[in-house]
DNA sequence: TGCTAAATGAAATATTGTTGCATTTGTGAT
DNA sequence: ATCACAAATGCAACAATATTTCATTTAGCA
């Protein structure tokens, strides 16, 4: 679901936000595009050691407001950031897809192609959005052989 | 759905989970059956002052292992707590509902009596487990006036 | 009544979220 | 190309939460 991208479009979705295109910006924006799951912080951190922690928490924040990206919990409850597949915007998200958490790996996958059902509330309930979760075993860790 | 049950139903909880019946559990398990929405730490916290914060920690921990109460996070990703319906055994949970988040007053509400339609993951996905999160306004919300 | 494993409380540490402020830097206007 | 200024960054500090360690207390049972 993730499409590939070049500097220049990213270049180009900060300056459509009216964000300034700076070097952390690319480079989140840049790993987070490459990958097929959520990013969390700590990720983030892990691979960008020069760049310090309170940049990228609002970097990550001014993203999500901007609706480039959305956040996601994992099975800790610790908050992880994936790309918006289309249609977001600045604080108006449109990401009511299945969020898969695998077990053993850890990761979150967003999936876009799903059809999510109708569901009908009890009385007195009004639903303004929807996030399904799921858990289980990813493809890819299916593959290898148990620990 | 939460149902009553007085104190001696709480010791025979507590005896049957092979657990102490101490007071801080006592209490812990008096107050997440008295409320109809999920209890988070701080709730707890809040209301017994004389508890350690460790204690509450390891208490949710345990009760959540033995099957007792299920973990659910709001909006802000900080845990809540709700007693479990039926059917959870140790380290074996069962709790396929929707958890409702109030936006406004921010409490989390277990929706049990609610179907969940079977899905189709994309190929290679083996999920174990469903979670689906509803945000909107709840009852008691919507009949009070807007702030 | 006393023994023992379990549970608690207190302290300490780790991680994460958040704010304030001084400094640097990108960008549009000159 | 330079300038001015708002925006963005880095650093320090603080808050909240998660987690471990260990000494002390206590529940359950012989
Ligand atoms: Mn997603
Ligand atoms: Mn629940
Ligand atoms: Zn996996
Ligand atoms: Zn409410």
């Amino acid at each position: 679901m993730t499409q590939v991208k070049n500097t220049f479009q990213f270049e180009d979705m900060l300056k459509k936000h009216h964000l300034k295109k700076t070097a952390p910006r690319l480079r989140v924006l840049s790993m987070m595009y490459s990958k097929t799951t959520a990013t969390s912080q700590p990720d983030l951190e892990n691979v960008m050691h020069d760049i310090d922690r309170v940049t990228l928490y609002r970097i990550l924040n001014i993203f999500e407001e901007k609706g480039i990206i959305h956040k996601v919990f994992d099975l800790n409850g610790t908050a992880n950031y994936a790309v918006c597949s289309s249609g977001c915007q600045e604080n108006h998200h449109h990401d009511e897809h299945l969020h898969f958490n695998c077990t053993r790996c850890k990761n979150v996958y967003c999936i876009n192609d799903l059809y999510l059902p109708g569901l009908t509330l009890p009385e007195g309930f009004k639903a303004e959005s929807f996030t399904l979760y799921a858990n289980g075993i990813c493809p890819k860790c299916e593959k290898k052989p148990h620990h």
